[in-house]
RNA sequence: GCGAGUGUGGCGGAACUGGCAGACGCGCUAGACUUAGGAUCUAGUGGGUAACACCGUGGGGGUUCAAGUCCCUUCACUCGCACCA
């Protein structure tokens, strides 16, 4: 054995070796237990940074565990390699996008590789990928078949700086989640999935998550944004119906205007040919001319078009107005403004002087319509609402709805925030949509047989960034599969999202070349038992994941019903308190780290420096504790390595500070355990390793060569090895190999403690005097409490500080601490 | 505005069902070894005090023999959504 650590040959050593041995690879075998451990695939930039490195530091640590618990473990890697980076650097650096990804990839791996990962390499994916895109498009093809995917025109939203549209779920605060430019709505024809016929299940299911954090199930769930209401028919003096939704169906005799999203149609058609025309349009105009953002923030306003509604109920005549404040993408793009009972509503009347009508009371006080200062949204009894009055609200809902229901004019309905998954893009570096478009026959889809529709690889790019395909006339057209006709292909290809919905399932049998997955193989290894990512996932793929599962499961291609078990949201790494950016000038280079400590280093670090979910702040000298502790191992080791060579490990405690030894043995074992199994406290895991060492260490410098006792030594250093093996598993290999063992530490059977040689024969109890710790004494286990009473209150202090003094209360938690009250 | 979360030494963080606040690591102080130390080892390290006492988990209040932990209230910060009818 070596007398120095010399991490940088042996971290080289073993994983060649690991590779040699194919340790990582797996098969199904239905006689084990499976234990499928995901972490979030990467988007090859061509460089490891430290999000990665933590993402796939705390993977690591569970599969390696879990291995040793036994389980069948499923631990694979792959590429989200499709993407606009790639295209940049093609139209700058005038290389193929595919050839840079591949680069990216290659070099990406390498880095991979010097962390000491334990990837099945085997089952590695890319999504750029023909033999992976050939099976995106399948699906799309099985979506489009289901009527799931659909192409239609609608207001979308643009980012002119991409040059493509964006799903909603993109667009951040009125920008390009990627770029941060502004984006505008244009009407386009595009593909959408049909995510909403899913809502649903999507927000039903959640409940059947208990291993999701409840913030990210808070976030799909408000995503979703289902509410409950009716939609209810008003009609215009002229005929023309207004259908609004509402959740107060309650209110409706409370109805002093209804408004119009200056988006309706029917604004239009309701101005024609008088005198609003003109002001109107004006007004339409200018809202339309503002970004979402800027037409939040302004204040409301509207005006007045000279139409009348009829209230369905009460038979009013309502005036109707155009306002910025009503959205054309909710509900029907139409509102009835009950000003006493919605506070935006509220707020415009205030402003335009309409009636404020109060038709629900609270108990108690009267409110009067031209008396609130705010709207008055909560329960209360019908009043001004002819035969409805005097009923509590929530049986009104029930009751007008039905009434309403009856006379045709209204039915129940719920109302999704969520929209269709807009998938369309107009780039090139991306999964070509599978559809040609014939002149004779219209849309038509290429038959399964004839994928994939390939991306060519060498294509010329406009300086505008225009998706070459538009231009590349090999790839644009071709003959009808129906007619055999002439035809063109769809230039547009998918969203990225679409590709990694369903990359976790293309793991469980990668190589696959007749269908995307067995479905057999899927069974055995779904559902992913622990999925491992960044919170900033926590709606977009996510959502789309578990979309595409249920839609798998519809088409019995999976039994899976939800792909992702448990989910652990891993927090930043930060540098300075900020998120490590190049822009920031604030990043670490993993490489760099590696390099000069070591990847066993860098993965303690980042897995001890603060749990996996919380941020974390990287710390040099942090690092350099974690790489003085490992020195502290093998220094410990080193000096142990001859004079237990031959001896086998034992347990037999021969003094107080054998023990002592033992019990710290078994207490690591037992906390590291619980820490990895029950809770991923990974950091407290860490430090009861090194509470070991350090016991350890005293032992070695409180005993001489007559006393020490070896077999128990060697026990202790075979325990710290196996516990260290997830978290360093390059050191591990080497102290085990070093311990005389043949084969790895990896493929050990993960440690058991025992209970009986955790418990001590005498407890070190607390006693407190009101409250106050005064004193602290030993007593042989579970004494009874008559003996302790009398012991304690024969001691020296007590009796001092309890001169004078009554006891009231004897209070005893057993083995810990005494609580006297006076 | 709504929803969620976080506040503990000089710093990162421990404290499982209410039961010794500050494990472990960093930093700092002193010492040992040493030509040297940015290596290693030993001791110490919440504030306070000569030593006790006493004070300490963002602030205020409460429940309890006992509160970082439970309840009420308030402040600060972080994240998500945001005119969703």
């Amino acid at each position: 054995m070596q007398e120095q650590y010399h991490f940088s040959q042996l971290e080289t050593k073993w994983q060649k070796d690991w590779e040699r041995q194919e340790l990582d690879q797996v098969a199904e075998d239905f006689e084990r237990e499976k234990y499928y451990l995901l972490e979030m695939f990467p988007y090859p930039s061509g460089h490891l940074h430290m999000g990665h490195v933590r993402n796939y530091s705390i993977g690591d640590v569970v599969a390696r565990f879990k291995k040793m618990e036994g389980y069948n473990v499923l631990h694979p890697m792959g590429w989200d390699s499709f993407g606009l980076p790639a295209e940049n650097a093609a139209i700058k650096n005038r290389v193929p996008a595919a050839l840079w990804t591949k680069d990216n990839i290659v070099n990406m791996k390498k880095q991979l590789k010097t962390m000491g990962l334990s990837y099945d390499w085997e089952r590695e994916v890319a999504t750029s990928d023909p033999d992976y895109y050939k099976w995106t498009q399948w699906l799309f093809l099985e979506f489009y078949k289901k009527g799931l995917a659909y192409k239609k025109k609608a207001a979308v939203n643009w980012c002119p700086s991409c040059a493509t549209v964006l799903a909603n779920e993109q667009v951040v605060e009125g920008a390009c989640e990627r770029c941060e430019t502004l984006v505008d709505k244009k009407d386009l024809e595009q593909w959408f999935f049909k995510i909403t016929d899913y809502a649903d299940r999507l927000l039903e299911d959640l409940q059947q998550l208990p291993g999701w954090p409840e913030k990210v199930k808070i976030m799909q769930e408000n995503w979703i944004g289902r509410s409950e209401g009716a939609e209810i028919c008003f009609k215009t003096e002229a005929g023309h119906d207004l259908k609004v939704f509402t959740t107060r169906p309650d209110t409706i005799f409370g109805v002093s205007y209804m408004v119009l999203a200056p988006e309706h149609p029917l604004v239009s058609e309701l101005v024609a040919d008088t005198e609003y025309e003109e002001p109107v349009h004006a007004f339409i105009k200018k809202v339309k001319s503002m970004t979402n953002i800027e037409r939040a923030e302004t204040e409301k306003e509207g005006l007045f078009i000279g139409a009348y509604a009829i209230n369905p109920l009460s038979g009013d005549k309502i005036p109707i107005w155009v306002a910025n404040y009503v959205l054309m993408d909710y509900g029907t793009g139409m509102v009835m403004g009950v000003p006493a009972h919605d506070q935006r509503d509220f707020e415009f009347a205030t402003k335009f002087q309409l009636p404020i009508k109060v038709v629900i009371q609270p108990d108690g006080d009267l409110l009067e319509g031209n008396k609130l200062t705010e709207a008055f949204p909560a329960e209360g009894r019908l009043v001004n609402s002819g035969r409805y009055d005097g009923l509590p609200n929530e049986q009104a809902i029930q009751k007008i709805t039905r009434d309403l229901e009856q006379k045709g004019l209204g039915e129940k309905q719920i109302q999704y925030r969520l929209r269709d998954w807009l998938i369309s893009r107009q780039r090139y570096w991306g999964t070509p949509i599978p559809i040609v478009y014939c002149e004779k026959c219209g849309v038509v889809p290429v038959p399964a047989k004839d994928l994939p529709v390939i991306l060519p690889i060498q294509v010329a790019f406009k300086p505008s960034g225009e998706s070459p395909l538009k231009t590349n006339g090999e790839f644009l057209n071709c003959t009808c599969p129906n007619c055999g006709g002439e035809a063109t292909r769809e230039t547009d290809t998918m969203d990225t999202f679409v590709d990694s919905s369903w990359y976790f399932l293309r793991y469980t049998d990668a190589k696959n070349a007749v269908a995307p997955f067995d479905r057999e193989k899927a069974d055995y290894w779904m559902n992913v038992d622990q999925y491992i990512g960044g919170v900033e996932h926590a709606i977009l793929h996510l959502m789309y994941a578990r979309f595409f599962t249920k839609v798998l499961f519809d088409l019995k291609l999976t039994s899976a019903q939800e792909p992702f078990q448990n989910l652990l949201t891993q927090g930043m790494v930060l540098k300075d308190g900020a998120k490590m950016s190049k822009s920031k000038g604030n990043v670490v280079s993993p490489e760099e780290i590696i390099e000069q400590y070591g990847a066993d280093t860098a993965r303690l670090f980042i897995l001890f420096a603060a749990p996996p979910e919380r941020d974390l702040e990287w710390n040099e000298k942090g690092v350099e504790g974690c790489f003085r502790f490992l020195n502290r191992v093998w220094r410990l080791s080193y000096y142990y390595h001859e004079k237990i060579k031959n001896i086998s490990p034992g347990e037999v405690t021969k003094n107080e500070l054998d023990k002592e030894l033992l019990r710290s043995i078994h207490g690591a074992i037992k906390k590291v355990t619980d820490d990895v199994r029950l809770r991923f406290n990974f950091n407290t895991a860490i430090s009861a390793i090194m509470e070991l060492i350090n016991t350890l260490q005293k032992y070695r410098d409180h005993t001489n060569v007559k006393s020490e006792n070896l077999p128990l030594v060697r026990f202790g250093l075979e325990n710290t090895v196996l516990l260290l093996a997830p978290f360093a598993p390059h050191i591990a290999d080497e102290l085990w190999s070093n311990l005389g063992k043949k084969t790895s530490v990896h493929l050990e059977a993960w440690p058991k403690y025992d209970e009986k040689a955790l418990e001590l024969a005498e407890v070190t109890m607390v006693v407190q005097i009101n409250g106050k710790v005064r004193e602290r004494l030993n007593f042989p286990k579970d004494l009874p409490e008559p003996q302790l009473k009398e012991l304690v209150l024969e001691t020296e202090k007590i009796k001092q500080l309890l001169q004078g003094k009554e006891i009231t209360k004897f209070i005893i938690v057993p083995n810990k601490l005494i609580n006297l009250v006076v």
